[in-house]
DNA sequence: GTGGTCTAGACCACC
DNA sequence: GTGGTCTAGACCACG
């Protein structure tokens, strides 16, 4: 289920993009799955159609699904998306990282940082 | 030095605010140093004064500059910000962890890049 | 209504962000409630719409307003102001009863004064 | 001794004056004393000359001081400036009071504040 | 139409 | 000269 956040700075199409980009990747939404239209999507969330086609794009242009004309928008496979995604991850941690140290967190800080967030179940 | 990447969608104000705190979080710009005056600083970087008074408004409510009418703009010492500098980078940092670990990074993987970033010796 | 004080040395800005800061703090606004638009209200008070959008701003900050571009400004839960409202209160009702001593004002004259206080139906 | 604190948004001169201020209603400077010159001030206190003078002019208007030409500036009597300071600070007080009614605090949070203050020694 | 950013130019208080 | 406020008008992204 998405949620929409109105109080969220970042524009609606970006939170719905990036929803539904989880949900590819935790493997809620397996390959090839039929995803909702976007006329349905649109009323399910309660927002104008062309965002939810604007969430589409994006997530066509990166990988994540891919359009069949006539016939509706589908999941890619698993080797389309996952190295790009995870080498924009790896980057922007390690900028967080780097952050982190000029802050003045020592590397026992941030090693018992990462050791919570792995021995967690649920993560949003 | 600044340079403002004009393709970054963040504001211009945002991009100097940002830049400015890292060089003091660094301590590249020292506690009671005098900062460029707002026209200057506007001049140098090819943008308006009030971009340029409003990332020093924004830093002084951050607590990383103090201003003097009539004088400038002041370095403030390092426990006016610390606290909320390392507290902000704790935050960012989990966040990408957690992204990392959606993304299916291992705990092997995160641990050995830290370890790299940790053992750098010069950092942007 | 707001009116502006011209004489007043405090900025527009700020006391337009101070009375709507009160309006929400006494519940005229309720909470969700839609505000006026940046340029609506800028219309109403005389005064740039650039004034109006720094008070809404600073409001937004502490937590009275939330902003959704294309939409609006709403007026904030009550959890997200309350707190940091009664703390900043707190500050000033101690200074002024600081002064109040050292100008010779007696423990009772104080003690009488708030019961006053407490004691009407109408205040502003 | 007076210290200036430039990282304070108020003016210099409002910064002196006050002080001086509290100094005659605590009564460390008692009626009928002569006050550092100008120029003497102004070097003690790192100042500008004009910053001395603009607090002088306030402090006489205020009541506080006399001048006398060519002799110099001197404490006022008692009764020339207590009735005004104390009308000014029962009404802050007041507002104070509201405010912090309208917060939401009860009549006994602000009488157990007030009886905090009244109990401590040493009060700036 | 909405909020948000940016510019250009003006005026003010302060030191 | 300095910071700070205010105005007028422009442009953009969002929905």
């Amino acid at each position: 289920m998405i949620i929409i956040d109105y109080r969220d700075k970042r524009p609606i199409y970006e939170q719905v993009t990036d929803k539904l980009a989880q949900l590819i990747i935790k493997g809620v939404l397996s390959p090839n799955t039929k995803m909702p239209s976007v006329r349905q999507l649109a009323i399910d969330l309660s927002v104008n159609a062309n965002t939810v086609q604007r969430a589409y794009s994006q997530l066509e242009q990166n990988g994540y699904l891919y359009s069949v004309v006539g016939k509706g928008n589908f999941v890619s496979e698993v080797n389309d998306w996952k190295n790009q995604a995870t080498k924009e991850n790896i980057a922007t941690l390690r900028q967080a990282c780097i952050n982190a140290k000029n802050c003045g967190l020592t590397y026992d800080d941030v090693k018992k940082l990462i050791k919570e967030v792995y021995e967690e179940k649920q993560t949003s």
